[in-house]
DNA sequence: AATGATTTCAACCGCCCACGT
DNA sequence: TACGTGGGCGGTTGAAATCAT
């Protein structure tokens, strides 16, 4: 039907806000609210639309906002989320408080899809480029069918997981989470008694609804398909908030990752298997401290070339550390090998087990419950 | 120091969805 | 049901900053 602009563009300025407007517009704000957008700028008295303010007010003014460098937890974060979830910004920032989603959509472009390519990985479904990799292992055949299960499992429950959180933003309906849950799970069993043979294919489902094995769950929103899973020993999430506290070192240890560094492809082929977990530490605390808020001060220091190399190794291990956070929470799935099992096989396994539950716990631990916006 | 290339990011644009009438 | 409106979202743009030569 079209749509009527959002304002009178005539007369009205565009292009980068000056301090004299950011004043008005912050005054008015803070005096009133925002009300209806469209009817601010007149009674702020600007010269912009009200969609204009509405922008410069919620990427800038607002005073929750948190500017600056992204600490290694929310590059974390971002990457695990966007795999997840794709491109939708404003669902990934959720998890991020203090951040915009048009911040976290600029840094991913600029920076984190860029790495990520570096990696060999594909930043848009974040599948290895050279998955060859996957398929070549002795005795993966074995685990193939587990890992197709628990990857359409656990796909299910966090398509209704992530759709769970969203909905608890907009209103607090508890029984509609239990019927996310008991549908996902109820969908999920149908998908994993009609499991492909490829256990790979289903590792990485595509980012189209139809090819989804857990389609079936778009009865209740066509939104939630996951648009693309990465490969799960790529990533570990070692800084969610469930089991975050005791990681500082490994945390610091890549802070202050030098973006476009060189990052070996083959760092992330040897994390595919095993990566010591003792490789992620470097022993730059010096140069952090932490808050209360489990948040990073960072302190100036000149990075010259061999801590380059040393953080842009922290970042690739800390992408590919699968040595925290073991979680037993999937106990049925894989028959109890341990993370000292040698076969490429059981490793794999293990870290897709890793990958899952960081994600779910990052999903648990939405700040949902403490980001009530001002206005 | 000058200049061109590249990167960054604030801001804009157009589309979509929810809601009210 | 159809339509109008407001707000939100993701993609894109372009000026400024930074880097490389």
């Amino acid at each position: 039907m079209g749509r009527s602009p959002c304002c009178d563009k005539v007369g009205l300025k565009k292009g980068p806000w000056t301090p004299e407007e950011d004043q008005k517009l912050l005054a008015y704000i803070e005096e009133h609210g925002h009300g209806s957008w469209r009817a601010l700028p007149i009674k702020a008295g600007l010269q912009r639309c009200g969609k204009s303010c509405r922008l410069r007010w919620t990427n800038y003014l607002r005073p929750d906002i948190k500017r600056g460098k992204f600490s290694l937890q929310e590059e974390q974060t971002i990457i695990q989320l966007h795999a997840l979830l794709g491109n939708r910004w404003s669902a990934i920032a959720t998890h991020l408080p203090k951040r915009t989603d048009n911040e976290i959509k600029n840094y991913w472009n600029t920076h984190l899809k860029k790495r990520l390519a570096k990696m060999g990985i594909d930043p848009v479904t974040h599948k290895p480029k050279n998955d060859a990799l996957l398929s070549t292992h002795d005795g993966q055949s074995k685990n193939a069918a587990n890992l197709s299960h628990m990857a359409q499992w656990e796909s299910a429950r966090l398509e209704a997981e992530a759709r769970l959180v969203r909905e608890s933003k907009l209103r607090s309906h508890n029984s509609l989470i239990n019927q996310l849950t008991s549908a996902a799970a109820a969908a999920a069993a149908a998908a994993a008694s009609t499991s492909s043979s490829s256990a790979h294919q289903l590792l990485f489902m595509k980012g189209q609804s139809l090819e989804s094995p857990t389609s079936t769950l778009t009865t209740y929103n066509s939104e939630n398909v996951v648009p693309g899973i990465m490969p799960s020993s790529m990533i570990e999430f070692v800084g969610c908030s469930g089991a975050s506290s005791g990681d500082h070192q490994d945390q610091t240890a890549a802070i202050n990752a030098k973006e476009e560094g060189d990052v070996q492809v083959q760092d992330w082929k040897l994390g595919f298997g095993n990566v010591p977990s003792s490789s992620t530490h470097f022993g730059l605390h010096d140069n952090v401290t932490w808050t209360s808020n489990n948040e990073q001060v960072h302190h100036d220091r000149g990075i010259g070339s061999v801590d380059e190399v040393a953080d842009q190794e922290g970042f690739t291990n800390l992408l590919l550390n699968n040595s925290v956070d073991r979680d037993q929470s999937m106990s049925d799935g894989g028959g109890g090998d341990s993370e000292n099992g040698g076969s490429a096989g059981s490793d794999y396994y293990e870290d897709n087990k890793n990958y899952w539950n960081s994600i779910l716990n990052l999903v648990n631990s939405s700040p949902s419950h403490d980001d009530s916006p001002i206005f």
